[in-house]
DNA sequence: GGTTTGACTCGTA
DNA sequence: CTACGAGCCAAAC
């Protein structure tokens, strides 16, 4: 009997963690994402807090700061380390954060169809 | 088991 | 524009 469990309790991230983690390394340099946007790519429409999860645990190496609230907001609290941070990187990739907020008109990430097929299930 | 928590989102006021 | 509340879902108590 092969038992196969999806739970994290094995050490290993969940389906989920993994596949918005995939997504998240598709979003371009100078480009950002929602969390409900990379929720839904990564096939789970209403798991937006699961993708804060999934971040938390992700590597640095991951451009986690890419993903920022719908409305354009950094979600740590304004005067944080983490939020200095995200902001920090975000410049350093041309995207700026003004007035504690990016402008998604001009940033948010536009998947072509080939990459929503690419990362679906 | 239930309750609380949080890197969320959306509608209303 | 901000503030609040309800909905959301998995993890942690």
């Amino acid at each position: 009997m092969v038992s196969v469990s999806s739970a994290p309790s094995d050490g290993a991230p969940s389906v989920f963690c993994a596949r918005a983690w995939q997504v998240v390394r598709s979003i371009p340099r100078g480009n950002v994402a929602s969390y409900g946007q990379v929720a839904e790519l990564a096939g789970m429409p209403r798991g937006a807090r699961q993708v804060g999860r999934a971040l938390r645990l992700a590597p640095d190496s991951l451009p986690w700061h890419r993903v920022v609230t719908a409305s354009g907001r950094i979600a740590f609290a304004a005067h944080s380390d983490a939020y200095r941070r995200q902001c920090a990187r975000l410049s350093e990739e041309e995207v700026p954060v003004i007035g504690g907020r990016i402008d998604m008109r001009r940033f948010r990430w536009q998947p072509t169809l080939d990459e929503r097929l690419w990362m679906l299930p």
